[in-house]
DNA sequence: ATTTTATGACACCTTTTGGTTTCATGTCAA
DNA sequence: TTGACATGAAACCAAAAGGTGTCATAAAAT
């Protein structure tokens, strides 16, 4: 499945659930592969290749211990995407704006403003 | 390629580079799919697709004007994405709290603090 | 020394992706 | 009305993704 190393970036290694769970679950604590695949529903073959694509994100780091490897988290990589998020942060702002804007006009009640804002910008006829 | 309607979450849309090549394009502004597609190295229709994934995903409203469709940016199913690394700040504070350990203790140099973060957890041999 | 356990490497299979080209339809312009 | 343009849909394709099972090997346990 995988070859090369870190053919794969943070973008694609958080694209899948099964990769989200993983990380979610080796913030807590170190463990072992055996005892990953506890948690999932899959081949541990399987859970094993999900933990190379994400160390090849530098997501996780593995660790031998005896016959055993044991990964853990490394969140070093989210920050590319934190970044990448940050971007948008002004569009959000944007929204936040129009939506007062539109609040304050009374053209929209007080209806909860998270579900309205998909509706803030106006689909404006040409 | 696409079937059922939002079968993409953001996490896969914005996997894919071109996708988030797109999602910075529009946010500028409202842009037609042959305009759009001049910025790609690839045919209409696989802008196109591209396209239809990011709106299965909420990235980016379509409008019909006339004879084309306009597509613009729509941020906010970005807002998972914020909220799903928000839950991750919490290791980089650790990480940073231990950084600031070690370079109180002398065992780190004034290196660039962000070259350094990679190896602040040391792989303890056990 | 032998056996069991933990893991990674392979070979293989099916579905999804990302791309192509062609075609049908709706709109605008002459 | 006739023709050009914009777009989406469909059929097709190669490669990648996500999964399986088997096997080789190293370390632990008996």
């Amino acid at each position: 499945m995988a070859a090369s190393p870190s053919r794969h970036d943070v973008f694609q290694a958080i694209a899948d659930p099964t990769r989200r769970q993983l990380l979610r679950l080796l913030g807590d604590q170190e463990m072992s592969v055996t005892v990953i695949s506890g948690h999932f529903p899959m081949s541990r073959t399987a859970v094993s290749k999900h933990l190379r694509i994400l160390a090849e994100a530098g997501l996780v780091k593995g660790r031998k211990v005896g016959r055993e490897t044991r990964y853990r988290l490394d969140p070093e990589p989210l920050l590319e995407l934190k970044q990448w998020l940050a971007y948008y942060e002004r569009f959000w702002e944007n929204k936040m704006a129009m939506l007062k804007h539109y609040v304050e006009s009374g053209k929209l009640d007080g209806a909860e403003p998270a579900a309205s804002l998909k509706a803030v910008q106006p689909t404006k006829k040409e």
